[in-house]
DNA sequence: TTAGTTTGGATTAAAATTGGATCACAAATC
DNA sequence: GATTTGTGATCCAATTTTAATCCAAACTAA
């Protein structure tokens, strides 16, 4: 049987917590299914939840159950801010392409005048990785507007707060040199055209690519 | 059936206050009707109740009712709670099959037999869709919990809050009979058994039509 | 008014559930 | 080989839920 630490699974229902699938006030699973559902032997299980509680985000009371007791304001930001680099382009690889897809079946004409418009603002910031980069972040939430989802709108909003936070901004900048910007710009031309002519596939395969490549300038970015 | 606290059925109070199935000034059913409706015994409810009027939000008088006082106007639902069923099952479409791709990137042996369990025992759930839908929600969780991607984990989690929404519940668990579970839990099957032998695409098609069965259950349901 | 019904309030005892504690055993670690 | 750590099982005591009553106040209709 794998073995997994006590430490590991007190790090899992820290998340758990932290993501809000359970809530301040609410009561935890009794031990016993929680630790079936983790599937860890439930002394495992009360060693964790013996640690959270060392740190204040729960509190178990004696035959009724265990408690959340964390301030989930202070934590869901933290959730979002210790997202790492590489998970933020893969949750991107998620959405954007199916975004794409949702774009070509929902998306309207002064949607695609809009897209253009952000298109050629970005074609003009080749030397303004400022500029460009503000643009660029337009155009992936115009992308996102235009499936009229407003679930996904707001999964969009969410990520775009990530991309924002301070040492993203840096870290990006670094990689923006011109003949990245190029390629960016051509890439999501390409998304912009098959999107237009009511490609849906094609859409998302220029999506995918240009995520690739922005997977690629940030490793390199990060590698050096 | 999963026993449901006190604490519990206040929250599920405090949810159907706030989502307008009981408005101001207006009276709750008869504690004993309520109670039936609820499944729970009628002390229970009376706990929860007593605990919703400490906080404010009803007020009970002897031998006439209980009567919702929510002057609180800050309930105002968030984008997530007036998520429309289709734009969740969009949602859906565009992260689970990417997970399923990254499950098999990231996950581990242990994340597998989580998922084997939680299989078991949706299968073992044929006549309890009360049940079965909780082990589902579980399944899907582990699935972005394996990516190791707290990023996706927290995104999940945010569609899992639209979802335990009553009337979501209400609604999924009328579209639940036997035939479609059965059909959930083969298609839940080909997920992990793609997952397992690393096969990243066909976990991810296998996904797709899990989803697709799902939207269109949702959508025949919803034309009735 | 009166008789019957419905309401929440309260009490009780039994049953179910919960976390707490301990133990022997196995596996991994040093 | 000794130590640590997770497992699985059992028993315990406290708490909660249930279910069944009875009550008094308030409402309803004859």
């Amino acid at each position: 049987m794998a073995k997994r630490g006590s430490a590991e699974i007190a790090a899992e229902m820290r998340r758990a917590i932290a993501a809000g699938q359970y809530r301040r006030f609410e009561r935890l699973p009794a031990s016993r299914d929680l630790a079936a559902t983790l599937g860890v032997a439930r002394n495992t299980l009360r060693d964790a939840l013996y640690q959270l509680e060392k740190e204040g985000l729960l509190e178990t009371r004696a035959s009724s159950g265990t408690y959340v007791t964390a301030n989930d304001q202070n934590m869901v930001p933290t959730a979002l801010e210790e997202a790492a680099p590489l998970e933020l382009i893969d949750a991107r690889f998620a959405l954007e392409p199916h975004i794409c897809r949702l774009c070509v079946l929902h998306g309207r004409r002064e949607d695609f005048d809009v897209l253009e418009e952000l298109c050629q603002r970005m074609e003009a910031s080749l030397d303004h990785p400022q500029r460009f980069s503000e643009a660029d972040t337009d155009f992936h939430r115009k992308l996102a507007l235009s499936t009229r989802n407003n679930l996904l709108i707001w999964l969009i909003e969410q990520i775009n707060t990530v991309r924002s936070l301070d040492e993203w901004t840096r870290m990006r900048n670094l990689t923006l040199h011109q003949p990245i910007i190029r390629q960016y710009n051509k890439q999501h031309r390409a998304v912009l055209d098959a999107i237009r002519s009511r490609e849906p596939e094609r859409a998302a395969a220029h999506m995918k690519e240009h995520l690739e490549t922005a997977r690629l300038s940030l490793t390199r970015a990060s590698d050096t």
